[in-house]
DNA sequence: TATGAATGAGTATTCATTCAT
DNA sequence: TATGAATGAATACTCATTCAT
């Protein structure tokens, strides 16, 4: 009961409903993969009716391509967290680096989800357009980092990638086998991949 | 049941056909992903009959499995090409990398449907076993540099995971932006790895 | 269960609104047919919410009947309208085949709506019945019409549906074809049926 | 077993199988109408497995489009058995006459079928299209009939609807009242159409 | 009353698997 | 073996009906 109430009698569309089915999904994704998920698993885990999941989502397409989207937003908005362009280069690379590992991390869900909607025929070429688009930001610092001759002068998706593939597979390995990455850890991963795109 | 059962339990096989299999499988999965293929279709792709298929395979799961292990034994096979124990260590290890690399490149299928797999329903635990034991060469090697001082003095898994994941990062977006890799492509990545993990 | 339904035991109705359920409803039966109609889209078509539909019906097959009622007792109403017993027998049955003529035009949904119905299992066998007595007075003129030899002497069956048939199959091809139906057109259709059934 | 089992060893599509369907489609709609008919109804009617129907039709509105199709083609066919052109006008209007009539009587589940499809979404404007086609050789008749003066010189829509429109609702009314209809009857109905058209 | 979100049984359709040929 | 039609359980999705507000 909030204020709201008095204007809108009705109950409207529970934004947290959204929040549970989205993670229902990503918890069944990350344990069965893409390819094990119901539409009637996904409302048993999120506690509500198969009818209900169609209020809030048109289908299963529509579901998985907007999860796909929330997680890429999710993931965007944190990677840049605490970074401001004054900072020395590599402070703020170090900075955007730990994000990215962090989020692997704590949303461990959320990457496995991504990687696999990546082959599904779920995801609409919109959705991967949109994605492309978000990823700029991090094409950006790489530039700059080559322009103060912080960083090797090569290909930026060059660079990129191995920065961002090594942190994937730690994480992935690590989850796989169960093993809590310390600071240390981090540490360690980040010397491997300064050493390596450092000019 | 007849007298043969005896002498061959094993369900007799055209190879041609397993591999006819095999190929239309993961290109379905490559384009597809493994929650988009079905039995008939691969089947189809296969230019055999629905039914001839379970006379390769039991039943899906086995057919997965079965590919599975395949994908993981042929990647193997190819890593210690053209090494030898005794070569320097950093030709050794460029010799492996380039294995790595090339194997990406040339059977990007067979990477797109191990990834999948992963979270699949249909991997069983066996099969995971497995594959984490044939990756124990790889172990070696990095043993091996570490040994010699040649590597830095770190978590195996880390150093395999920075190597690893770097280059699949950059295959798959290279391929997905449909961008060939060259040769110097290869020689840069290769350093981007080596200044990162060398002592 | 309140004091007033000692009194008032019948579902309270705002006539108003009951007539616009009765036009949706008809609406896009005519549209869609009856297999193409939903609660949700009466109410919609309704402009009321569907939780609103069931105050005034207590579900899908009430309504279907309570509509299906309401459309025989208002064609039935009007069949004998400027009709008198002491009028000149032609000039009566001209009225009545006018009066069943114009409503198939003017209500051509309604119609529709009847005879999809009939192989409904939504209509009741008590509605069935109903409906039998209702047209009993169309019997009854007909009845007439042979006591005097003016109609063939013929079964009264017989000669009813030949009438009505007639009216029906021209009025509904008229509509599909959205050809309007003119006073000569109608004087046309109606020597047809006479010089038929006439004695 | 035929001489085709030689050259085509697999199980052929089973022609007798569409019939099946189709009969048991028929079925089903005369008692519980369009809007009561399931596919899995259907199939456990004409005694088959639900996946089994969708190997015969792509779905429920292929199914009803082609049952459609067939019901016009089969009654269109039936019309004009018996008839030739040289005959008396009369002799031959009374043999498509009977034929229509009696196509109502022995194919009333079509005539039923067809009647419910004209409102439903599940018929396609081409196949309505189809189903105008058909009917031309009727309007040919009654042209025939107005050159040689032996029909009123009316609208020919007008007097092919009274002639059919009086069949139909006599049928259809004598079927709900499981009244048998005599070679009388056929003959007094015909006459009351006849004495309708006859110039 | 009026609302429309929520429910879950029911419906269309798919797909792994079997089986007659 | 090889085939592909047949099977029916499972899945995506719908819709009559209920219920909290």
């Amino acid at each position: 009961m909030n204020i709201y109430s008095f204007i809108c009698p009705v109950k409207p569309r529970d934004q947290h409903k959204t929040a549970q089915i989205f993670a229902a999904t990503l918890l069944l994704v990350r344990e069965n993969g893409l390819s094990g998920i119901t539409m009637s698993e996904i409302a048993k885990a999120a506690k509500i009716a198969t009818g209900t999941l169609y209020i809030y989502f048109e289908n299963k397409e529509t579901l998985i391509n907007e999860l796909f989207t929330e997680c890429r937003k999710s993931s965007v908005a944190i990677y840049f967290e605490g970074y401001h362009a004054e900072m020395p280069f590599k402070e703020g690379f170090r900075i955007v680096w730990n994000n990215l590992l962090q989020f692997r991390i704590d949303h461990f869900e959320k990457a496995v989800f991504m990687d696999q909607c990546y082959h599904s025929p779920f995801i609409t070429e919109t959705t991967k357009e949109l994605t492309k688009k978000m990823i700029h930001p991090l094409f950006k610092l790489v530039e700059t980092g080559k322009a103060i001759k912080a960083l090797k002068e090569l290909d930026n998706l060059m660079l990129l990638t191995y920065m961002v593939g090594g942190i994937n597979e730690y994480v992935k390995r690590s989850k796989y086998s169960a093993k809590k990455i310390t600071k240390q850890d981090a540490m360690h991963l980040f010397n491997l991949c300064w050493d390596g795109i450092k000019a």
